[in-house]
RNA sequence: CGCGGGGUAGAGCAGUUGGUAGCUCGUCGGGCUCAUAACCCGGAGGUCGUGUGGUUCAAGUCCCACCCCCGCAA
């Protein structure tokens, strides 16, 4: 059971081991983009390119889901990134249960968006725990966890990939372990654990009165998506790319101070961040350089955070 | 029929009340300099998305149709 990308690396992963993928439940297609064009999940497409079944049940928790879970007969129930909440009696049912593969070093970031909090918190490390699941928001016993760095110049995009991989690879060693018996099972300190927030908008909209790092990992954490933003001259602007300086300003926090070689400078709570990536309203992804010779932006504007 | 922006030189843009196109960067050549992504001079490069469409003496600039791209919102 999974929906997006990082769901789709361990469910094409599985299908090359030797045990039997008998179906695929992700989320209903969705009206998504201009016009509400009905887009399936990554998971799916996969799934049929590799003929498998695929189920997209509207809620697990009637009586047709209960069905198709006798139909299927599962001996193990994979989850990762899948998007609903599983009941009880779908929990209870494969032998050797449900487990999950999650994007973080449990109990820290427990919940939606482990990856991209890692990243805006500033942490340097992060990993993947495959665990089994319960009741609670990934609460469960944990089976095995893989740290990775968070390198200073990942950002959501390449941190992503990264566990995408790491996750895969988790799992199939899971899966064996489980397979052969002898697994162990880590209860969470639950006095440690953190939640990771879905990503909402009003998190992405960026504050120059704080520290250029945290500005620049607000930044980095929220690309290639959502983006982070805030407004020039009356109008949206995102930022993609971003980079620490050793420059420093006293002007106030916001203002751009420089666009040598292209690169627009800010001026923040703390030091002066470089942007070398933007996406304005109602335009593309460019670089800044482009921004620049476009003649959008000059020395001495300032970014705000509303219109 | 969700809302909106746009298709003009390799890139990002401008183009006024319609008169065959300009800016910044890049690129090529030359110069200056100890040197340079800095500066100076010069050059190349555009059938202005498509339509053997409409209006007009004349359309990038107005009208019509079509194709494509993008942002927002979900």
């Amino acid at each position: 059971m999974g929906t997006p990308d990082f769901a789709k690396v361990c469910f094409e992963s599985l299908l090359t081991t030797e045990n039997d993928v008998i179906g695929v439940i992700t989320q209903p297609d969705k009206p998504k983009g201009r016009g509400y064009a009905l887009m399936p999940p990554p998971v799916k497409v996969s799934a049929l390119e590799n003929n498998i079944p695929v189920y997209q049940p509207d809620t697990l928790k009637d009586e047709s889901f209960a069905n198709l879970l006798e139909k299927l007969d599962p001996e193990l129930i994979v989850v990762v990134a899948y998007g609903k909440i599983l009941p009880k009696n779908v929990l209870d049912y494969p032998k050797y249960g449900c487990i999950n593969v999650h994007g973080s070093l449990l109990p820290k970031y427990r919940g939606a968006a482990p990856i991209q909090r890692a990243i805006i918190d500033g942490e340097k490390t992060t990993g993947i725990t495959t665990m089994y699941m319960e009741e609670g928001l990934d609460t469960g016993d944990m089976i095995e966890m893989y740290e990775i760095a968070i390198r200073p110049e990942d950002n959501f995009e390449t941190l992503h990939d990264k566990l995408a991989d790491l996750g895969a690879y988790a799992l199939m060693s899971t899966v064996k372990v489980i397979a052969s018996g002898n697994v162990k099972r880590y209860k969470q300190d639950d006095s440690k654990s953190t939640y990771a927030k879905k990503i909402e908008k009003a998190d992405c909209l960026v504050d120059f009165s704080k520290s250029a790092e945290e500005i620049h990992n607000l930044i980095r954490g929220t690309s290639p998506f959502p983006l982070s933003f805030a407004f020039l001259n009356g109008k949206m602007i995102k930022f993609t790319s971003s980079f620490l300086t050793d420059k420093t300003s006293k002007e106030p926090a916001g203002k751009v101070v420089s666009l040598e070689k292209g690169n627009v400078y800010v001026a923040t709570g703390d030091g002066v961040i470089g942007i070398d990536g933007v996406l304005p309203e109602g335009k593309g992804r460019m670089k800044a350089s482009d921004f620049v010779n476009g003649r959008k932006i000059s020395e001495g504007d300032i970014f705000t955070s509303e219109k």
